[in-house]
DNA sequence: TAGGATTCCGAACGAACGTTCGAATAGTCC
DNA sequence: GGACTATTCGAACGTTCGTTCGGAATCCTA
């Protein structure tokens, strides 16, 4: 989940098999940012004590702080992880799809999908967005934006493609909360899967902005 | 801001003139809840302590709590005053328009006009959506519902007047995702007003929706 | 202006908070 | 098995939390 790179160890141990990075130290850390995930998600970032991380992860109050030196510390490693896992996944997947629209379809379902699959990581991502402050909180920042960008691209080319007529920003942002206010709604029990709600979601937005031509208000 | 009726006062006096009973204590009451509305906004309701709610309004700690019996209950005040009065202004706004598309439009125009000139109280009421427990979250809760229930019926009548193909129950939630992600980007002095974002993402979501004549893969 | 109700506050309560530290334990290599 | 490091913990630190209480200040009415 985490790898060691983003830790404060004093000392940074060698590893026999380069490839596998994998440590007992990684292990463990990896456990807890689960079990962090689980209790920020219930209770709020502020609501949580580091004494319910420690009841729910097992592992004593003192403990805990050998691999975080901080709380603070403790939401950016979650935030910046999820992040950049969704980042790279979409990536992945736009590679060798050329269609505009098919592109977009991609990013809603890339979004979604790992959305239910990981409801409580992205609901702390979601709804702990600012209290992440300085350097913890611009660096998930610049990975948001960064994502952000990518959704604007693909509208921009479908809009170029199609000589459509909407603002971008409003339209991504309006996508976003679609997909996003998803964590105040979705009961698995009830709800359908990913695939189903991103299909959805999909055809509103999509023929949505795509009845767009010519008589757009905007732009 | 907030009735007298909703205090916990042992005595409660006669007013004078029953139509208008703003009293001072009602007074009070208003500006202290418009403080905290504030200072919940910027720092959460778990992130604010009753010590920011008392620098902020200029009132002593043990004078906060002549008005409100307990932090939890002033949120509650926050969020049933906001729900009830813009589901109160979206009633009054539906009264005489009968064509389901524009009763659609003037939902969508009443939730961001409201929530662009009371941002602050909009987003208490978004962000700490799940905070209030037991017979306050339940209260607010039902509000809420009615609420939702009322975009249902427009949806259903859009719906049924045009022979559409669609799921209510993810359009309707997609339609408030949009809407109340706005509290997370809109600035001011960047974004456009209520009147022209309404009006986008009205364009978006009903032209998303009233194009799923027939070849709509839900219900 | 007296007197009772209303409004406000200083000071304190016990509990819970995030964090630290030195010592105890578990794991690893000679 | 001994020595060294990595991991874990109990106990406590000082601070801040939400809330309470008795009394002072202020307001309203007679």
């Amino acid at each position: 989940m985490a790898s060691a790179s983003t830790t404060t160890r004093k000392s940074v141990r060698q590893h026999r098999v380069a490839a596998l990075p994998e440590t007992r130290y990684d292990r463990r850390l990896a456990e807890i940012l689960s079990h962090a995930t689980e209790v920020f998600c219930k209770k709020g970032y502020e609501g949580a004590s580091m004494r319910d991380l420690s009841r729910e992860s097992g592992m004593s109050l003192a403990g805990l702080y050998y691999y975080f030196g901080s709380k603070e510390r403790l939401l950016y490693l979650i935030q910046r992880h999820t992040f950049t896992t969704i980042v790279e996944r979409l990536k992945t997947r736009l590679q060798g799809v050329d269609d505009p629209e098919e592109r977009i379809r991609i990013f809603i379902l890339n979004h979604l999908e790992y959305f239910l699959a990981n409801q409580a990581a992205m609901k702390v991502l979601s709804h702990e967005d600012e209290v992440l402050k300085n350097d913890f909180g611009s660096e998930v920042a610049t990975i948001k934006r960064s994502y952000y960008r990518i959704c604007v691209g693909l509208l921009d080319a479908l809009k170029q493609e199609r000589r459509l007529h909407f603002s971008p920003r409003i339209a991504v942002l309006s996508l976003f909360g679609m997909m996003n206010w998803i964590y105040t709604w979705h009961n698995p029990r009830v709800d359908a899967d990913a695939e189903t709600i991103a299909s959805e979601m999909g055809d509103i937005f999509l023929r949505g902005v795509m009845a767009s031509q010519g008589n757009g208000r905007k732009q």
